[in-house]
DNA sequence: TAAATACTTGACCAATTTAGTCTAGAATAC
DNA sequence: GTATTCTAGACTAAATTGGTCAAGTATTTA
C-alpha cells in the first residue's frame, strides 16, 4: 500500500502542532493530552526527531523539545525520511539492493523516476504549509511544484 | 512506509512482459516460468486485472490472458488501484473514514492535495512508459509531467 | 463424451511488520 | 536530593502480507 505509517502522520501532527508556537517548549506530557496520542509513543518519535537535528531538546523540569529551525524550513518529507527512512517506493529503489536483474529491466529506472518525483513533492511542502488551509482554498497561494500536478487534471 | 506492496510490483512486472507481444495469449504457466513468481500467486493477480477489465482472459485448452487495449492506455496508477485500493497516503484521505477532527484539521486538505499529486503522478505514466528504458535517459521523450518535477530538482 | 488444459474462488497459514507497553536509566531545575 | 523530563531498548499483541492448498468451472480436442 501507498502510505505513510501511522508514526509518520503522528509526526508530522505532532511538528505542527509545535508549529503554532515555534519559540515555547512543549514537553512529550503536554503534547500527549493535546493529540491523545500515548506518551511512549510519542517520546519515540520525537526522540528520533531530535536524533535527526529537526527538534532540539531539553532535560529536566520544564524541559521539552522546540522546532529547530522555522516551520517554513522543516519538509513533510524531511519527516517522513526520518520516521521511517528514505521513500522506497519498490524493492528495485532501496539503497543497497541487490536485484540481479536491474541491469537489463526495463522498468529499473521509471521506478526510480517515479520515486524522485514522490520524493520531490513531498519535499517541497513545509511543515508551515501544512499547518495552513488556504495552501489548498486559494491557488495562487499553493506551492507551486503541486499546482503543477493538479492543474493538469482540471 | 510509503510503497508499492509486493503484489502490485508484481502486477506491473507482468503487465510489461504481456505488453511485449500484446496480441498474444499468455497463460499463467508460462508467467510464471518467465518471472519465477508462484502460479498460484499469479492467478490471483490475473483474475483481479480481469475483473477490473484491464485484461481479458479465455479459458480452457491455449487460454491465458491478454491486454484489453493498447499498453499506452493502460497507466500505472490504474494497476495499483486494482490491486491494493486507490492510493491513500493517510487515514484521513481514505474514502469513507469518519475523522471527527476533519473539519477544524488544518492539514486535512493539504494532505488531499498531496495524495492528489501521487495519484496524477501514477496515472500519468503507462505501461508502455514502464517498458522503456529511454524514458529515463532522453528527458525529451520523458512523461512531461515527471518531467516537471526532475528538472525542479537540478 | 471423456480427458486435458487453464482460469476462478475461497479458506487457510506462516512470516513479517507495526504500534504500543514496560522498565530502567540519565540529565536538569529547584 | 527529589521531582520532572528526556533516552533507550527489550518485549508483546495485533494486523497485514505473501503465499499455499483444494475444489470447482469453462473450453478444446481427440
Amino acid at each position: 500500500m501507498i502510505k505513510v505509517s501511522r508514526m509518520a502522520d503522528y509526526a508530522i501532527l505532532l511538528m505542527c502542532k509545535m508549529a503554532n508556537n515555534s519559540d515555547s517548549i512543549y514537553s512529550a506530557h503536554e503534547l500527549s493530552i493535546a493529540t491523545l496520542l500515548p506518551i511512549t509513543t510519542i517520546s519515540k518519535i520525537l526522540t528520533k526527531l531530535t536524533k535527526a537535528e529537526i527538534l532540539n531538546s531539553v532535560r529536566g523540569v520544564s524541559g521539552g523539545y522546540k522546532l529547530s529551525r522555522p516551520a517554513k524550513d522543516i519538509s513533510v518529507g524531511s519527516i517522513i525520511d526520518v520516521i521511517e527512512g528514505k521513500v522506497a517506493l519498490t524493492f528495485c529503489v532501496e539503497e543497497n539492493n541487490n536485484c540481479d536483474l536491474a541491469s537489463m529491466c526495463p522498468s529499473y529506472n521509471n521506478w526510480h523516476i517515479i520515486n524522485d518525483a514522490i520524493r520531490s513533492a513531498l519535499i517541497s511542502i513545509s511543515i508551515a504549509d501544512m499547518n495552513n488551509p488556504i495552501f489548498y482554498t486559494n491557488k495562487n497561494k499553493m506551492n507551486p511544484i503541486l499546482s503543477k500536478f493538479i492543474n493538469m487534471e482540471n
